[in-house]
DNA sequence: TCGACTGTGGCAGTCTCTGCCACGTTCGGC
DNA sequence: GCCGAACGTGGCAGAGACTGCCACAGTCGA
């Protein structure tokens, strides 16, 4: 029962979860979050409520819990960045993990309707700008050790690395937020692009 | 019954909200947000349940309401600032209208306790992300009329605005989050100044 | 085969929030 | 001063999210 073997038993917990997530989507989309309980969710994959709440810890969480797996991700891909890259170039590439994310083959025409969705919804957006901030808890730790490795720490006390990680998913939102209201046309990586080219570190 | 009157109806309303908010307030101070049920509140304040919520719409607003009346001082803020001046100058400036909210005279030992409240409930946290975007809205807004009137215009799809706000307000919250980590001892608008320093808008 | 473990459903209960109705008070016109 | 209208209020029933508890069934190793 090794950790990286991951045992039948979380095995089969990830696929339960993936299926009641994949149904709620469905439905999500179809008509809204919140017009949506979680008695139609049990109903659609045949379980009691009970069970939902056994995988899911709110109603929310079945929407924005798959942002909480790609964390890791994305510190990997920063700490993955070469040592002398600028760090506001850093943070760009980092956003790349969550552009590959929604080119993933196969659901991808759900991509854009459960982003819209959470946008959308008050109660969702609230979850995933929390989410965000939580992310960026965890990216301001990586940035001091990346610092740390190449021989320039930042001071305790200096502000620059939180206001710059800060600064980027601000941007990182501005950008949805410009690629959903072009109707999911043009490009999610474009969209970040433009947003991040405005701003930037003083030097 | 004049709008700047306000009414003696309206005027006897903003009083019990008030009176509400500050009796709440003590509360989660004391218990925490969460053990904190509307029943208390109504039993604390000598009213129903049912009242409590007549005067507001869920129990974060009772918390958060207030920031919604400070939107137009913070835009009236933006505006009166010089037109030559830099954006990201401007941005600063009108956050000062937080800055002498949060020192407004009689509620100045409650500033700090309920800040923290807010900053440590997750479901007030993202409640006050929340407010904080669409208060960038409202932002961008001014922002473009703003260049209008200088006669540099931004072209429409021209992302800056909106990323420059996005990064300003990244950068408050950092602020915040320093300010609050350091128990309250330095000053808040010291901690925005840091923070606003180390970002910028690219030349 | 037996006993421990795990997943599941159901039930009761809490808490937020809403719609509805009935009551008392207040206010404006007469 | 009188009466109808408008308003504020409380109580009640109910929806919906979520939790703790218990009983039941299947599974797996000893």
């Amino acid at each position: 029962m090794s950790e990286m073997q991951l045992g039948l038993r979380e095995r089969t917990r990830r696929a339960v979860q993936r299926e009641i997530a994949e149904a709620a989507n469905v439905l999500f989309v179809e008509r809204g979050f919140e017009r949506t309980t979680i008695d139609d969710i049990a109903a659609a994959t045949g379980m009691s409520q009970r069970s939902v709440f056994r995988y899911f810890a709110s109603k929310e969480e079945i929407v924005l819990g798959k942002f909480d797996l790609v964390v890791d991700d994305m510190l990997a891909a920063l700490r993955a960045r070469p040592a002398d890259e600028g760090v506001w170039t850093s943070l760009r590439h980092m956003f790349d993990v969550l552009v590959s994310l929604a080119q993933t083959p196969g659901h991808e025409q759900m991509v854009e309707p459960i982003h819209r969705v959470v946008f959308e919804t008050p109660a969702l957006f609230a979850g995933y700008l929390q989410k965000l901030q939580r992310m960026q808890d965890a990216v301001v730790v990586e940035l001091l050790e990346r610092a740390e490795r190449a021989g320039e720490p930042y001071d305790a006390d200096d502000p620059a690395p939180h206001a710059l990680t800060a600064a980027a998913f601000g941007c990182l939102v501005a950008g949805q937020r410009a690629w959903l209201a072009s109707g999911g046309q043009g490009s999610f990586a474009d969209a970040i692009d433009r947003a991040m080219a405005t701003v930037g570190p003083r030097t």
